[in-house]
DNA sequence: TTCATAGTTCGATCGTAACCGAAGCATCGC
DNA sequence: GCGATGCTTCGGTTACGATCGAACTATGAA
């Protein structure tokens, strides 16, 4: 019982709902305040600063306090890796999950993950921007086209200032409503934050869903046609 | 909250020590009963039942019926993977675990270690095996050499028996009180059996631990050796 | 100084899951 | 048939940990 690496001791540090959501969203690597990471994990923020502390404690999390906030972020590489490692294997048998999706239609239709566009309007946007040809997808990953870096600031996303950052402009994002790819990176995030910011769209308070006002439904589906 | 594969499910299946040390007993690789599974959680068999259903619904575990045994094997090698990289992984940060070891001192001593001898009693009688030259490290692996084989036929051991098994005859076990290996395989399991039959020792009825017996110590003792 | 924000600690509640005893099946050997 | 063995199911207990409100500390802003 006593014996062994003590895998138990790891198993339930990832084995907590909340937890497990937290580590997730820091394998994205950039680092979070402990208030972000309780909306990550849908929980207070004195509950998620106990789940904080006992991750630290574990070696999972590693914390830089700057000013009045403090920065979580994994550990080390290692720990990235058995994340990613366990999140691979979770995908090979999605029958898994108790609940094989979001419950709210809502949640299926349109949420935020992380910090850009996921479920169903998230897939159709990255169908739609490769069929028009303004992304390409290259093997696993994905890549902006000439012709998309024009399309694109033509609806005022500044490609030039996203280069700019560390961050890669396009990754692709499993869906898990969709269990088809959605488009992450900066450009997401810009994308996501545009239509914010036009008022096509909104954060909702206390779930992860993005609300599409009418307008901005007509006009998200009008720029991002889907043919067939 | 609910997006991504589900690693909190699996994190919670691995998460429970009863659990976690039945499947890093099946990582060995050899169906294991439930009743044999039971006594690798430190569990009653109606609660290894239990734990045994929610491995095989969770995918983590296949089962084979054969008269009225059921043998419990990992599911498949991805199982086995994602077991021994988090071992791997925990054992890189051993200040992981709450307890560094048995908390019992008989259980620090000499105990099962699933069916061979573990503990300060185990890693002694590999230690004095090795230095009377009956067994040879070989890289990560153990062999025993002819004198070897000739002395343990000496005490009893049917060493051409146990080669007709399938199971490794020597295999390394890393003894996690002592932080040290200590001899499995069948060759482990034989010695051990060989001391309960001569009541050298016994095992005890709700503990991993084994009691020798004041003259059975003695004779241990003996036969095994410790040089400087 | 005072107020606001970020975060932790404390205390108490509550739910879940681990656990075992006892009873119930199923299979084997006789 | 019978009893013995291996395992599961049921019922009830218990313990642990996740959760949040409230109070407290720390940093920054005004």
């Amino acid at each position: 019982m006593k014996e062994g690496p003590d895998i138990a001791q790891i198993g339930a540090l990832i084995g907590d709902p909340a937890r497990a959501n937290m580590l997730a969203a820091l394998t994205g690597g950039r680092a979070l305040t402990a208030t972000e990471l309780a909306g990550v994990g849908g929980i207070t923020v004195q509950t998620a600063s106990t789940h904080l502390a006992k991750l630290e404690a574990g070696g999972l999390l590693a914390q830089r306090k700057q000013g009045r906030h403090r920065y979580f972020t994994l550990a080390d590489e290692a720990v990235a890796r058995l994340i990613e490692s366990m999140m691979g294997f979770a995908a090979g048998r999605g029958h898994l999950r108790h609940q094989p999706g979001p419950k709210e239609p809502a949640l299926r239709k349109a949420r935020i993950c992380y910090d850009h566009l996921a479920g169903d309007y998230g897939v159709r946007m990255l169908d739609s921007l490769i069929a028009s040809g303004s992304i390409e997808a290259v093997g696993e990953g994905l890549a902006l086209t000439e012709k998309g870096e024009s399309d694109l600031e033509c609806i005022g996303i500044d490609v030039r200032d996203l280069r700019s950052s560390r961050r890669p402009l396009c990754r692709s994002c499993l869906d898990w409503s969709e269990r088809r790819a959605h488009l992450a990176g900066s450009l997401g995030k810009a994308l996501l934050s545009s239509f914010l910011d036009k008022g096509w769209a909104r954060r909702t308070a206390e779930s992860r869903s993005i609300l599409f006002s009418p307008e901005g439904d007509r006009q998200f589906l009008k720029l991002f046609p889907i043919d067939g």
